[in-house]
DNA sequence: AAATGTGGCAACCGCCTGCTA
DNA sequence: TTAGCAGGCGGTTGCCACATT
């Protein structure tokens, strides 16, 4: 009935492993293969359990497991396939190759949760945090009165308002069909950016921001849809803000707002803008919180004239 | 130079799921 | 069918290195 137990954890060894247990590990798979980690410290010499065995060998000893910094698209990744998935590392591991899902547990609670919290963004719901945003800049705005805030709504095209609600919906029903669409998205975009800046440059390293590309490209397919405002920076900031209202962030908000020099008649090419300047490298880190806190910049310019506007 | 604080990360703990006998 | 285990997983801990006082 059943199986006999992994291992009697009666007098065996815990703690860091030492060079020479991790030498008798390595050479015992190499000759053996993974696997049957009960067995595995009494064949190959070790005191230890086979869980810590195991454990030792997929988060640390593997060959293909990429050690040093998390590259920029990494994280970006990381953060989108959290908005989607959450807290299951695994599953975010298995998107990024070479990675552990301990080593990316470790990077979100120690980087990630963090600089989302300096850029006012609740790291568990990927939305602003109410409690940072300085709302009363707003108010105080000698341009801006609070009836014509009121009637703002009325510069949302409805189809657009319907888009953001099925992707929300697709996002909160379907997660898998979404990291589908990512996956290919992410291959796709892969082999674009490789065919135009050669060979050097993995699939696995293409920004997950470009999955904005994908959903944009999607909107004039939308029946009737036409664009109602001119582009400025300030109206793509509140098309931005009333658009992404029911949505998770990583669609919007990780995406530059302060794009301004889009072409006419597209919120959502300005955004393609950015999300291409997303790729570009980060040598520090205050060079990625920079450009992060830049997401967070909603500045209504006192030239703007909210009764010419609406 | 010593004490204290902080951050990063490897490793452990305990629960859950699926498999096996 | 079911008891019980292996393996997988997420959360937590504790150690070490570095920074600050």
């Amino acid at each position: 009935m059943g199986r006999t137990p992994c291992c009697d954890k009666n007098g065996l060894k815990k703690g860091p492993w030492t060079p020479e247990e991790d030498q008798k590990l390595i050479q015992y798979i190499q000759l053996h293969g993974p696997g049957n980690w009960r067995n595995l410290p009494k064949n190959a010499g070790l005191q230890r359990c086979g869980k810590s065995c195991r454990l030792r060998w997929t988060n640390y000893l593997r060959p293909d497991i990429r050690r040093g910094r998390f590259s920029f698209e990494e994280e970006e990744t990381i953060i989108q396939l959290h908005s989607v998935l959450g807290n299951k590392w695994s599953a975010i591991a298995a998107r990024l190759p070479g990675r552990t899902d301990n080593e990316i547990k470790n990077y979100w609670n120690t980087h990630i949760r963090k600089r989302l919290l300096r850029m006012g963004i609740d790291p568990v719901t990927h939305r602003p945090r109410l409690d940072f945003l300085d709302l009363s800049s707003l108010f105080n705005s000698t341009q801006l009165n609070l009836s014509s805030l009121l009637g703002l709504q009325a510069l949302v095209n409805p189809e657009i308002l319907k888009l953001a609600n099925t992707l929300l919906v697709s996002q909160t029903e379907n997660p898998e069909l979404l990291l589908q669409k990512i996956q290919e998205n992410q291959l796709l975009n892969g082999q674009q950016i490789q065919n135009s800046l050669g060979p050097n440059i993995p699939n696995n390293q293409t920004s997950m921001f470009q999955y904005n590309n994908q959903l944009h490209h999607q909107v004039p397919e939308i029946p009737n849809f036409t664009p109602n405002v001119s582009c400025s920076s300030s109206h793509q900031s509140m098309n931005g803000q009333i658009f992404q209202e029911n949505m998770m962030l990583p669609l919007q908000y990780y995406s530059n707002y302060s794009a301004s020099d889009a072409s006419e008649n597209s919120t959502f090419q300005s955004l393609n803008n950015s999300s291409n300047q997303n790729s570009q490298n980060f040598s520090t880190e205050e060079e990625k919180e920079s450009y992060c806190s830049n997401f967070m910049k909603f500045e209504i310019p006192e030239s703007l004239d909210f009764d010419d506007f609406l």
